[in-house]
DNA sequence: AATTTGACAGCGA
DNA sequence: GTCGCTGCCAAAT
């Protein structure tokens, strides 16, 4: 185990991520308690390790975009992958947070 | 220990 | 609607 305790959090948090749902960076970054950390999420995204069987193509930017072409292989790829999922993705081209953005259910909050 | 970087977010032009 | 700068926080070098 790592003592990086805020990218283990942000691990945490995204593999909660149910199918069908989308998280954003300052979404996840809140939930650890620093809603500025926005970009320390991307980072960890960017750095996640893959025997962590980390599911951020879920992780987007708050605008239901995505990274340019950091990720996956594609951002068509990603787009691909999440609506198979259950995703509802608008005409242009960027995520239906209305109906996709996840939230860890209320009773759970333990931050 | 200090500096640079970075899959963001928010506001301005 | 696109491009730009700033702010914030933690990790990597």
């Amino acid at each position: 185990m790592k003592g990086s305790n805020f990218f283990n959090r942000v691990y945490e948090i995204v593999s909660q991520i149910p199918e069908g749902k989308v998280a954003t960076y300052g979404q996840i970054a809140a939930m650890l308690g620093s809603p500025r950390a926005a970009r320390i999420v991307g980072e960890a995204m960017r750095r996640t390790p893959e025997y962590l069987d980390i599911p951020c193509h879920r992780v987007i930017s708050k605008d239901g975009t995505m990274a340019p072409g950091y990720a996956f292989g594609g951002e068509g790829k990603q787009r691909e992958m999440l609506e198979k999922e259950g995703v509802i993705f608008k005409e242009n081209g960027c995520v239906d947070m209305q109906r996709c953005l996840w939230r860890k259910p209320i009773m759970e909050r333990d931050e």
